[in-house]
This record gives structure tokens, sequence and C-alpha cells, in this order.
DNA sequence: TTGTAGGCGTTATCAA
DNA sequence: TTGATAACGCCTACAA
């Protein structure tokens, strides 16, 4: 009857084949086993035969302990996450584990995630989001799991964070700008709610207002190149426009860049300079030499997989651990322009 | 003792504090359960107290399914792959399923993650990595776990397969530069051994030769753009260089691009034209406006999803399915030029 | 070196 | 409506 369900032989089924106990199959597939030569090799010719592959669920309901790791992720049309999401799933591999990923993007299909992973008895979860509200962390925290945050500042008991030097990085382009001539200043932000947006932004203004500029023209865009585009034609209709366009990612600045030499006829760098953040891959290419911060998504990586091996070992909570990664300015050809 | 390491309250400790049966609990946590509402009240205030979830793995073991499935994929620095992958999460999510990802760059590490997967006890597998070999294949079928082989066209009992056009799509380009005015054509392949690659290759020639052209001289790449770049820099290197190049994905394509407009001086598509495969975001940008051929990634997803709700409701094997989703040609500025 | 027995946290069955 | 009981597949004593 439920033969028909059955789909992998289970060692009893291999015992029973090799006219031995069930745990002496057991103990073939175990590291340190004390096993005969004759029922070793009697074993293994049986699940050969049935194509037996030991379970590792029961295992998981012994030790308490599944190896899942949850990647907990959203857009990953921006290809500075989808490097992240890559560099995490090969670290999690080598390390032993098994990666869950989970798609979310809005802080409400992240609540409507974090039970099922609960179920599944994940080990530790990674926020690679930049939504994760400090409620949401609350909420994470009830489930007792280890949870990793990943460039956004959030954290508890059980929720340590993963940053990058958004601030600093954004008043240094401030300065820089400042050096090499800009006049007036515009930004492209992400959408509200996003804490590293929110930061580049706050850096920028603040590095602006440190030499002594308060003015800065702003829009709103999601992240993307086309919203990029799009923020870039509403910020540049008035006369007197910027001369120094600041993105929160690179994405939207490329975006920018297009929409100011196609669209309207700019010169990058010459009218307008133009920088990003992340250094995505693109950002390099021959047609925008976009200058920008390298983000370096392999440290964040490495500095959160040190987090969740400690946690594995660990027995209580191990979170409220902030990590600080600096951001390195690149400068390529979108700000290279002779002071006025 | 081992209560140290007991990290997730069972239904049977909410059961002791509510004073109730486990049964009750277990009930109480099922949809169409017959509880008492004196009954789960009590239970669900134990619950909360422990922060109670239930736990999916006893599940697995008794149902033989664990709505766990594995997708296998390398290269994700490829917007294509990595939107597939983003389209595959949430449809699985949506359906029920979690998902299980797996990085590899090669059949050799493929062939080691299955064994693996096959241990987690997955419902079913998606391998979207360009290297799935036919023995690759045979061994993923021992396993008896429904595969879906994304763009490489493998399949025997277990295996099934979703891919598109590449060669009806370069056929149909090589009429449509031939019709631009090339000359002289030239392609930038993918690696050898990537069977998409070169049924690209080999559209592209057929394409050709049927209107009687038989030279093409041809580059090999590792998909991305760096590598479109180097390889476009040596096609170039001679004098009498092709006026129409075709590489056999986008990221090629703008690497390519980006070698002749900067590094050779030519203009792109007067002197060159250049088309590519995928339609990633970024052909469609402003300083590229790449010709190219649209993988529907959207629908060959979904393709795959069916395929695999079919395998999950069957009790055997399911493969052998090949679903040929056609590439729509999007023709942009790189080959627009006036037959000479 | 081997086999027997108990338990991990659920669900399903059956009797109360 | 409830509670006791037997699985599921494996691991770990413990006894033979």
């Amino acid at each position: 009857m439920t033969e028909r369900a059955k789909k992998y032989a289970s060692s009893t089924d291999v015992a029973r084949l090799a006219g031995v106990s069930q745990s002496a199959v057991s103990r073939t597939y175990k590291p340190g086993a004390k096993v005969s030569e004759e029922t070793r090799s009697k074993v293994l010719k049986a699940a050969a035969e049935l194509d037996y592959r030991p379970s590792l669920i029961p295992r998981i309901m012994l030790t308490h302990r599944s190896n899942l790791v949850a990647i907990v992720i959203g857009g990953m049309y921006n290809p500075f996450y989808a490097a992240v999401l890559e560099r995490f799933t090969v670290g999690l591999q080598d390390a032993g584990n098994q990666v869950l990923l989970v798609h979310a993007d809005s802080g409400h299909s992240l609540d409507a995630a974090i039970p099922k992973l609960a179920s599944y008895r994940v080990d530790a979860i990674v926020s690679a989001l930049a939504i994760l509200s400090p409620r949401s962390a609350d909420e994470l925290a009830r489930f007792k799991i280890p949870v990793v945050s990943f460039n956004t500042p959030v954290r508890n008991e059980w929720v340590s964070s993963v940053c990058c030097d958004n601030v600093g990085a954004a008043r240094a382009l401030a300065d820089l700008m400042l050096t090499r001539g800009g006049r007036r200043f515009g930004c492209i932000s992400g959408p509200t709610a996003s804490p590293a947006s929110d930061e580049r932004l706050a850096g920028f203004r603040t590095g602006l207002a440190m030499r002594g500029i308060e003015d800065l023209v702003t829009a709103t865009a999601d992240f993307r190149y086309e919203g990029g585009r799009e923020a870039a034609l509403r910020l540049f209709a008035a006369p007197r426009h910027p001369d120094a366009l600041f993105c929160a990612n690179d994405l939207m600045a490329l975006g920018a860049i297009d929409a100011l030499r196609r669209d309207l006829g700019l010169r990058v760098p010459e009218d307008v300079m133009v920088a990003g953040f992340d250094d995505i891959p693109s950002a390099a290419w021959g047609a925008y030499e976009l200058t920008t911060f390298l983000q370096d998504g392999r440290r964040m990586v490495d500095e959160a997989l040190a987090i969740l091996k400690t946690a594995a070992t660990a027995h209580g909570p191990v979170g409220d651990v902030a990590v600080d990664v600096p951001a390195r300015l690149i400068e390529r050809r979108t700000t290279q322009r002779e002071p006025a």
C-alpha cells in the first residue's frame, strides 16, 4: 500500500537483502566504523542493487542540526547581490552546509517565510535583504535561530550584521566631487526604507555640508537601471541642473548616464559628473567607466561566514556582533574632470 | 545532557505544559482538525510560551516527500541565469516547495553534489547548468529523482529538458546579417562542451551555408564580458576582419562591442554588425542597443515547473519530455545598417 | 564484530 | 473529541 509511495530504499531494506542487521548497514556507512570486511561487502552489494542512499533526515531529528542555512534574498537583478549569493553558496557548501534559498521582495513576504524556515529547522539564516526591519529582526529572534543581516544594521541577541561603511564612503565622494569642481549637486536614492540608501544619502549630504554646501536636489528610484534613467530625466528637467550626480547604486548610475548622454545630450563627465556604489562588473565596461565604491562582497561574505561558524559551535545566542567593512573608492572616467 | 543541544520545543513539550496529549497538539496544527476550542486554546497558550514551531522533518520520513527541490546552477554572473534562478525560486515557493540551491561550475562538482541531494531526499532537481553531460544524466537517473535540464538537451527515463531553439534562432540571424549586407562573418562561441553554444554556432554556420557562405572565423571565450572583449581583439587583429559578428551570448557581445569601438576605433554597426543571445537587460541599454534573441526565460521556467508538477503527482518516472521554446529576434541598433 | 532495543518528532489509526 | 500506539529511517547504547 504505502509501498507505492516509497521511493528510496532504507537501511532496513538493504539489511534484509544482505542478510544482516539494520545496524550493520548503519555502521557500514559510518566513517569510524567497526565492521568486518565480509559484512561490509555484503552490505555494499545489496546497497548497490537497491540504489541505497542513507537519508540525512533522521539524523536531523537526532542531532537537532540540519546543516541547512537559509539565505533570504531579493533583487537578484542587481549583479552585486547575485555575486554575493554565489559566494555565500560556495562558502557554505565548502563548510559542509546546504543552502535553502528564499526569495522575499518585501518585509511582508519575509515574515511569511520565517515560520517555514523554522519548520525546516534551519541552523541559521542569512538575510541579504535591503528591508530587514527591527521588527522583523525581533520576530526572527523569537525562533532562536542565528541570523546574519547583510548590509542592514539591525541587531539583537540573535541577529548580527555585516555592513559596509556607507556613510564614510558617501562623505568621501562628496569631497572628491568638490575637488573635481562640482558646484551643484544631485542625488538619486533608492526606495525609502532602504537603510543602505539612506546612509549613503546622509553621508553625501554630510560631506557637502562640511564644505559649506547645503543645496542638494534629490530623486528617488528603485535601484534599477530604468529607474535611474527616469529619475535622471526628472532631475535634469529644470534648466539649472546639477553638475555632479551621486546615485545610491551602480545600476541607477548607469541608467542616469545613458539618460544624460543620449536623451539630454549632455557630456559625462564634462557637463555632469556621475558616481555610483557597488562596483558591479558593468561599472567598469568601456562604454561607462563609472566612478564608484567597491563594496568588498568577498570580504563581507567571509565575515558573515565566520559569524555563522561561531554560531554553529556555540550553545547560546551569539548575536549582536556588528562588522563594518570599509568601501574603497574606485575613480574612473565619470568623475575625471579638470576643475573649472 | 542532551538538553543542552535541544533547541526547539517539541509537541510533547507543549503537550506536557498544556496538560493534554501529544496527539492533541498535533491536531491543533492540522488544518482540517477536530479539536475543542478549549483544548486548542490551552495548546496555543503553551505553544506560545515555548515558542513552538511544528517540525516538518518527521513528516518527510512518513510521507517520503520533502517538498524540497534542488536547483543546480553555475554562472550567476550572467543576468539571464540570475533571473531564471529568481523565477524558479518564486514559482517553487508559490507551489509550496522550498529551494535547495547548489552551485556547481563543472561536471565534476555536479557529480559531487548529487549524493548529497539524494541524502536530503529532494523531490526533484532542476539543472540550470550548461554542462550536464549524458553521463551525469545517467548518474542522476540512478537515484530515481525527477530532473529537468534547463537549456541542455539531455534526457532519459528520469530526465526531461526545456530548451530554447538555439539552432533555428542562429540560422535566422545569419539571414538577417546577410540581408543587412554582411560579407565576412565571425563568431565568438562559448567554452567547448557547452551544448547551447555549440548549437548556436552550428545554426549560424548552417544559415550562412544555405546562402552559399562557407567562410566563418571563430574564437572561443568563456561567456563573460572580458572574455568577449579579448576574443574580439584576437579576431580583429588580422587586417581583413569580419564585418558581421555573432556572439553566443550577450555578455560576450557587449565586451566585443567595447573592444571594437574603444580599442580598435571601429564603428558599430557601420563597420561591424554585432548580435548576441539572451536579451539580458544591459543589451537594451542606451550605450549598446544590442540586437539579440530573447530567450523567454519566463516561459521556459513555467514549462519546467509544469513538468515538475507532473512529476510530483506521478508515481513512476516521468522523464524524456522535451520542450522547445522558440527564441524571438530583437533587432536593435547594432545590426541596423544600410546594405552596401 | 554483531544484533537487539529504544528513541528522535511527527502523523495516522483505532479504541475509549 | 480525546489519548494511546505504531510507524517512518536512522543512530547509539548495550548485550551477546
